[in-house]
DNA sequence: TTATATGCAAACTGTTTGCACGTAG
DNA sequence: CTACGTGCAAACAGTTTGCATATAA
């Protein structure tokens, strides 16, 4: 929370890619930069577009390349990590599928399961307020290993995506 | 929760159609059938895949055109309902956003915006343990219209959405 | 009969890949 | 010096659109 002076942040970068074998060039840490400095979860192509203003040469494959390296060592993550393509589920009422749930992801196979719990419904508001929001959901997502994943030995890409 | 013969399903299914002026085919039934039938949240491909056993001639575009259709009338939603393209944060311990956190956005503009609340974080297990998951992580995403989008008056398109 | 839905193919968008050149260490 | 990173362009995958034909009501 308490915003470091950004040197403070890219001298710790900048450790980091070190100590876990990347190389560090200006693309990487100024991608790095904009990331750390934004509240804005930005997008593969807004962060190629505030990048450019100081890299202008700076190409859109060298921003996803980099967000690859930099989220498998841990320095960035994906806001909505599983499942980027479209999942779709009967919302009907009636069809029993129509209440409020919740979903149980395994990061590994990426099956997502339905999941009601009580104690997960009884939220309302909260921070959420402070923000001037007018809530209309809560979704929880939990994410884990399913039992099949479980039997299989994870291998080091889903061992550091969690 | 209680699984209802899909035959009423499908009559359900058949009746709000009519209600909301969409005509019943049989590949919307089908495709609705699909769905109500699974716990798997498939994607678009999967229930295209699925129901072209029964209806060989089924287009993907058909398959799309109907989901569309049926999130309007509240049929179907979308399990990832938002911002179904990357977006990324810095991670980094030491940058400030790399404590545990959740989600705040918006339906309307997609604005994602960082939500600390201890009553969130104080989640644990529960219901997922009777799953057999072992859970990493729980995301909690909070949807609803920010400050600004309440000014704005809501489009049909939004007003529907949730 | 007529508005809506379907199927096909082409267009689009976001993301990934291959490769020649450049640069960090 | 050498492995790794960059930039470009081409390839890809998922999704959307336009239009002629088919069909529900």
């Amino acid at each position: 929370m308490a915003p470091r002076p950004q040197a403070a942040v890219d001298a710790a970068f900048v450790a980091h890619c070190r100590a876990r074998g990347l190389l560090v060039t200006e693309q990487r840490r100024a991608i790095y930069a904009v990331l750390a400095a934004s509240r804005e979860h930005p997008s593969a192509e807004q962060i190629h577009r505030a990048v450019r203003a100081r890299l202008p040469r700076l190409s859109l494959a060298t921003v996803y390349k980099n967000l690859e390296a930099l989220r498998a060592i841990g320095a960035v993550s994906d806001v909505n990590s599983l499942h980027e393509h479209g999942r779709y589920e009967a919302a009907l009422p009636g069809t029993g599928v129509g209440q409020p749930h919740h979903h149980l992801v395994c990061i590994r196979c990426k099956r997502v399961l339905d999941l009601h719990d009580r104690r997960l419904d009884a939220f309302r508001l909260g921070a959420a307020q402070a923000h001037g929001f007018e809530v209309r959901a809560i979704r929880v997502q939990v994410e884990g290993l399913c039992p099949s994943c479980q039997m299989a030995r994870p291998s080091a890409a889903v061992r550091r995506s969690v």
